[in-house]
RNA sequence: CGGGGCGUGGCGCAGCCUGGCAGCGCGCCUGCUUUGGGAGCAGGAAGUCGGAGGUUCAAAUCCUCUCGCCCCGACCA
């Protein structure tokens, strides 16, 4: 009984040790688990039905603004890395390369690499350059733009130190890849996607973000301009969720991505990029999760409803497993945002650790079905927003009736705590001493969760952020799109400014 | 790649200093008893102690080499 005893599911809280209560959350949830490959992870069906639906969101909101579905090779030729100079420098570290095309028996018995590659191939880990040599065919005439790809993909970078979801060294995603005809067009692309991300991040994940625009140094490597969403986390860390760059014309030139106008010049293209990953699940560990496990949104979850058949004496299962098998089948028939309610059934005889299994998955709502409801035609209901011992008992009939409506109200409610941490670790700050004392610990020896947002004013030296960085490890999150141009001083150097941007500390 | 730590049934660990039958907790399987919340009792399965070599009558333990992982840095979605 010493288990009961426990006050939560996940040991050590999020506040004793942050790092080490995520990953027991993802043990505890079965969402993934690390793979016998270095740096890789096992993505488990929990989990992988989570980024199904997160691909379904995003899938879909993608295609209402034009944009078409392809594929494209994994192997990407070293030369073509090559073509963009500053794409070549800022991926080149963490490229696996393929140098061989077949195995021999060696002197031990052991099998080495053989048959050397004329050229090596690199593991793509993004496809600018690969698929601009396919835009570079496809493109000819001013009638062949706009032209809007996106691929979903695992792509691979050969990362020093990785944590589950946030940096493995494969990963999967989507990359986004267009053509236009103009900047400005291509520039209004550049934000489109960077609000679909943020839609998808706040309406479905219940993920508050900030938009805005990264720094020259924190730029994607070849891009004119990059825009990020960023989240606050639970440990008030920054955690970059959807980038979208606009290219300009350097991958164009450097893919000879041409194309003949109306006025019979031959013009390079305007490219964009954008892309999101499974990343965003850990985004959702570390914004929702709770000293019990993972906390879902009803819009993104595998499935929304639990039923737990209570079943104490044997001549009791015919009439309780009937009467859940048809509470599932009728909630099954319930529409929520255009899909149908997806309901587990768990009838494992293991006593109270199934409920605490469900929670510790994030299940939106815990459904109790025993002898009692069925005799008053109801039934008993826990919600994953609220504690584990805070469960109530309704009628079948307005359970089924409020069903979505209650979905929402958890979706709502997540988002809002979500909102609402941020907002309190957000500061503006102007003096330097303070904006130090912000990002400073103090417990130096075991830092204790600290920090935030601080809307602070930048120069827009370099020299700056890289001194902050130095000083705090604080970057520069995002020059905010939304935000009032104000005027003000450097808060490292208080050169004139003419508008606050977001330091945080980040993943 | 620099600094630190760790490799022992599925998971978490003890045992190592001082060599002497490979153990504990959880989980798993079976049976009985329980059952509105992380059950109790009994029985059971599961380990070439990361790998290779060495010292020894005897190695998880001592020595050498090696591989892998984790944490802290630098790098990054």
């Amino acid at each position: 009984m010493s288990k009961q005893s426990k006050q939560t599911a996940i040991s050590p809280c999020r506040a004793d040790d942050y790092p080490e209560w995520y990953q027991q959350v993802i043990k505890a949830s079965d969402l993934a688990e690390r793979s016998s490959v270095r740096g890789c992870m096992v993505i488990k069906p929990w989990g992988y039905g989570l980024w199904e639906n997160i691909m379904r969101v995003m899938d879909s909101l993608f295609k209402t603004t034009g944009v078409k579905n392809a594929y494209f090779p994994l192997f990407i030729p070293l030369s073509f890395l090559e073509k963009e100079a500053e794409h070549v420098e800022g991926f080149a570290k963490e490229c696996a390369v393929v140098s061989h095309h077949r195995l021999e028996k060696g002197p031990e018995g052991n099998l080495v690499p053989a048959g050397p590659l004329t050229e090596p191939l690199i593991v793509r880990p993004t496809s600018e350059t690969i698929i601009g040599d396919s835009f570079a065919k496809w493109i000819t005439s001013y009638r062949d733009l706009p032209l809007l790809i996106n691929q979903w993909a695992n792509v691979v970078r050969w990362e020093m130190r990785t944590r589950i979801f946030l940096r493995t060294s494969e990963f999967l995603w989507q990359e986004g890849h267009t053509a236009h005809a103009t900047r400005e067009e291509a520039e209004e692309r550049t934000r489109l996607m960077l609000d679909i991300y943020a839609q998808t991040a706040e309406e479905y994940l219940a993920m508050p973000v900030i938009k805005g625009h990264k720094t020259p140094s924190e730029r994607f490597p070849g891009a004119v301009d990059t825009l990020s969403v960023e989240a606050m986390m639970q440990d008030y860390k920054a955690l970059q969720s959807g980038t979208s760059h606009f290219l300009g014309q350097n991958f164009a030139k450097a893919s000879q991505i041409t194309y003949q106008t109306a006025a019979e010049s031959e013009e390079y293209v305007w490219t964009t990029s954008w892309g999101s990953s499974t990343r965003l699940i850990g985004g959702v560990i570390m914004t929702h999760g709770d000293d019990n496990g993972i906390i879902l949104p009803p819009k993104i979850a595998p499935s929304q409803v639990v039923l737990l058949p209570i079943i104490r004496k044997p001549k009791e299962r015919d009439a309780v497993m009937h009467y859940t098998e048809s509470l599932a089948q009728e909630l099954k028939s319930i529409n929520y945002h255009g899909h149908a309610i997806q309901v587990e059934i768990d009838n494992r005889d293991i006593g109270g650790a199934r409920g605490w299994d469900w929670i510790k998955k994030g299940i939106p709502l815990r459904v109790e079905i025993g002898p009692r409801d069925i005799d008053a035609e109801s039934v008993y209901i826990g919600r994953r927003d609220k504690d584990p011992k805070d469960r109530q008992s309704i009628s079948r009939n307005q359970f089924v009736r409020e069903l979505t409506t209650v979905l929402d109200d958890i979706q709502i409610s997540l988002f809002e705590r979500a909102l609402a941490l941020r907002k309190a670790h957000t500061q503006h700050i102007d003096d330097k001493r303070q904006f130090i004392d912000f990002f400073t610990p103090r417990n130096q020896e075991k830092p204790e969760i600290h920090g935030g947002f601080a809307y602070s004013h930048w120069c827009g030296a370099e020299t700056c952020e890289a001194q902050i960085k130095n000083d705090l490890k604080v970057t520069i999150r995002c020059i905010p799109i939304e935000a009032d141009q104000e005027k003000g001083t450097c808060i490292y150097c208080n050169q004139p400014s003419t508008q606050r941007v977001v330091y945080a500390k980040a993943y």
